[in-house]
RNA sequence: GGUGAUGUAGCUCAGACGGUUAGAGCGAUGGAUUCAUAACCCAUAGGUCGGCGGUUCGAUUCCGCCCAUCACCA
């Protein structure tokens, strides 16, 4: 029974270039939607730009255009590159849109009659130069923790902790420079935390659709699991949605000067983007996919990073479900891209636009057959390593594949003026024995391309075996081997055939020069049983696919190499669709070396152990209550569990960090850090705490 | 700090409900061949299946601990 299904990849945001980690979901669902049409199946494959919000508004100020201005310019960018790609939507729209604007009011207000939005007032870091609340990512300021200057209000990028803009020290506007004040506002808020919708997602994130096929991959279901906490635990928060004005969105139907938060209105663009396609199309019943009771009989799946997991299997399915929409069948969670298993850098050039790699004259299909190669279906992160993908594409691709055309079709086209013979139909039974037994259909329909791939390259070693035990270039040379040579040509070409066929969803546009090649209609899944008929014409082979030479791939990498001296530009930290792959340079160790100034931010004290205990549910812990002079004792929690009984700790002097930044754990708030030593090549075992000579007091500055 | 994932030949990855000699492709080496963009074919070498301990007649596969990498959470 043909399948209707509609499928999206998640929208990338319109403030920043496609990369290559972009491209892999895209590629990965572009694949899957191929592989369903082949299979006579009804796709709807949709997609739009994420326009909302205020990194957009920001952007567009500085460059001294309009936001639809800019979302427009970007809009077209963004198609290209996927164009480019063969990632081929059947529309790509903006969530800025007529219909976007309609299906978040509709959704908003049945959210709302379904008593699950509420307001209250929430205090927050506001602008008033610019006249505007400011995102947690438009503050600036020194880390709480480590001191650095110019962090941003999330996280710090020295030393990696996180915390709340209301922690920074010296905050400044990001935007105007402004010394930020705290103001109240009202929010808007979907009620998460409500029983109803803790309930249903318990239920929707761990179960299956109609079909039986689970909703979620198993670690993403387990990674719900572990946000949603035990039954009875209620472990979700009320998502904030609304943002005040300015801000560059959807205004709140009967809220003036609020606005629709642009993570509320990103998922909808998906309905607004297939809504459109609808309409334009005039034969696509909408409500048979989107409605809540109408949508029996078609899938809605989502191709997604996973480090958007959250808005998606969280709030977008309770949003639809409390609204009367379908939920999604499936997710499809791909992971992030990492270059020779390194997160993507701009100075090592392994952070590569989309644009940069088709301006280099790459091939597309090398990276589409890449990516394919390490897609497995699962959310483990893809690795694009250089060389690899250069030995694979090579040796697969023109080595093997290509090659079985390019050794036979010659013979053809000079000996038999371009027609084929029947071909040997015991040499292909390898090939329908595989095709019977469905393996590489069933590696396409779970996204395991890889294992797709490793059968189809297995059948394209067995056509090379093939001919080179017939050896048609002997039988050229004897007379009246003529006929055996018309038909090992013929079988393997047959054999041919069948590999672009099988190919076909990962590389489409070689496919379709392999078409023209054979003078065939496009190639469908069903029809790969059959044969070519004996007389059929072929055109004259040209070849298909050229090699990769490294330094292609040296000179990819030699344009995206940017010097480290500017900042990475404003990004939103909830981007749609890109990954969070945050420039991994801005650690870079400088220097092994630190100065005096360094070590003395450190304040070390010498402390008193007044008391040490076990911590129940820890593996490593050990609560401790340190004297250091102070009125009250400092609550550290120390991981030397494993070397130290608690009770032969009371009493003894030790050094611990004092200035360090307090931090909440599971088991309460630790106020500093014992300082042990341990081998670190692991040789010798065990931890050991230090001790001062005798006459140190608590509180003393050790330097 | 907690939770989870990953760690298998030089490289990229399969696999094993615990059980005879742990696999593939690439790369390397040797051979064969010349139809094919030095492609293809045959053969060989190469692995303490991250480390330690436990369960078991038997573990790389199960369990515990440790190490490394990654992610999420606080």
């Amino acid at each position: 029974m043909p399948r209707n299904i509609l499928v999206t990849n998640a929208l990338p945001y319109a403030n920043g270039d496609i990369h290559l980690g972009h491209l892999v979901g895209y590629i990965q669902a572009d694949i899957w939607v191929r592989y369903q049409r082949m299979q006579g199946h009804t796709v709807h494959y949709v997609c739009a730009d994420d326009t909302h919000g205020t990194p957009v508004m920001l952007r567009a100020e500085k460059e001294g255009v309009t936001p639809e201005q800019l979302i427009a310019r970007v809009h077209g960018e963004h198609l290209r590159d996927f164009t480019d790609f063969s990632v081929d939507f059947d529309h790509y729209h903006s969530t800025h849109s007529d219909e976007n604007r309609w299906f978040a009011e509709d959704i908003y207000g049945k959210l709302k009659a379904a008593g699950l939005i509420e307001t209250r007032a929430i205090e927050q870091f506001y602008d008033p130069l610019k006249a505007m609340f400011l995102p947690d990512r438009f503050i600036k300021g020194e880390c709480p923790k480590c001191g650095a200057l110019d962090q941003y209000g999330d996280n710090c990028e020295v030393c990696g902790a996180a915390y709340a803009p209301t922690d920074l020290k010296n905050p400044v506007s990001a935007v105007s420079g402004a010394r930020p004040e705290m103001r109240s506002s009202e929010h808007y808020f979907f009620k998460l935390s409500d029983p109803r919708a803790v309930d249903f997602l318990r239920e929707w994130t761990q179960g299956a659709g109609a079909d039986g096929a689970r909703r979620l991959q198993a670690e993403a279901a387990n990674k719900m699991k572990e946000w949603l906490g035990e039954p009875g635990e209620n472990k979700l928060s009320d998502w904030d949605i609304s943002r005040d004005a300015p801000y560059f969105g959807f205004e709140i139907p009967g809220a003036p000067g609020k606005y629709f938060y642009v993570w509320l209105d990103a998922p909808i663009g998906y309905f607004a983007s297939f809504k459109h396609l609808a309409d334009q199309s005039g034969r696509i019943d909408v409500a048979r996919f989107i409605d809540g009771t109408a949508a029996a009989g078609t899938e809605l799946v989502h191709f997604i990073g996973k480090d958007i997991l959250y808005f998606h299997a969280l709030f977008w399915p309770a949003m639809l479900h409390f609204a009367g929409y379908r939920t999604p069948t499936q997710l499809a969670v791909n992971g992030f891209l990492t270059v020779d298993g390194a997160k993507m850098s701009k100075s090592r050039g392994t952070f590569i636009t989309a644009r940069s790699y088709t301006e280099q004259k790459l091939n597309p299909e090398w990276l589409r057959y890449y990516f394919a190669a390490k897609s497995n279906g699962t959310m483990e992160d893809v690795d694009l390593s250089l060389d690899d993908m250069i030995a694979k594409v090579n040796s697969d691709l023109v080595g093997k594949f290509i090659n079985i055309a390019s050794r036979c079709a010659g013979f053809i086209t000079k000996r038999f003026e371009g027609k084929l013979a029947a071909p040997a139909l015991d040499a292909l039974a390898t090939y329908r024995a595989s095709l019977d037994a469905g393996e590489v259909a069933r590696a396409y329909e779970a996204r395991d391309y890889s294992r797709a791939l490793r059968e189809i390259m297995r059948l394209a070693d067995h056509a090379n075996q093939y001919v080179n035990d017939n050896k048609p270039w002997e039988l050229a040379k004897q007379a009246g081997q003529e006929a055996r040579m018309h038909t090992v040509c013929s079988t393997a070409l047959n054999q041919f055939r069948v590999l672009a066929g099988l190919l076909k969803p990962i590389l489409p546009s070689v496919a379709a020069q392999v078409e023209a090649f054979l003078n065939i209609a496009p190639l469908q899944w069903a029809q790969l049983t059959d044969t070519l008929p004996a007389g059929h014409a072929i055109d004259k082979y040209q070849h298909m696919l050229t090699r990769i030479e490294r330094a292609q791939i040296d000179a990819l990498i030699e344009a995206n190499k940017s010097s480290l001296a500017p900042q990475p530009e404003q990004s939103s930290r909830q981007r749609h669709a890109e990954a969070q792959q945050k420039d991994a340079e801005a650690a870079t160790t400088a220097d092994a070396h630190i100065g005096i100034d360094d070590f003395t931010k450190v304040e070390l004290r010498i402390a008193k152990i007044v008391s040490a205990e076990h911590v129940e549910g820890a593996d490593k812990l050990l609560r401790l209550q340190l004297d250091i002079g102070e009125a009250k004792p400092r609550q550290v929690f120390a991981g030397i569990k494993s070397a130290y009984d608690p009770a032969t700790l009371v009493g003894r002097l030790t050094v611990m960090v004092a200035n360090l930044a307090p931090r909440k754990m599971k088991f309460g708030l630790s106020e500093g850090m014992v300082l042990a030593a341990a081998d670190e090549g692991g040789k010798t075992p065990g931890l050991f705490i230090l001790s001062p000579d005798a006459g140190a007091t608590p509180g003393m500055r050790v330097k």
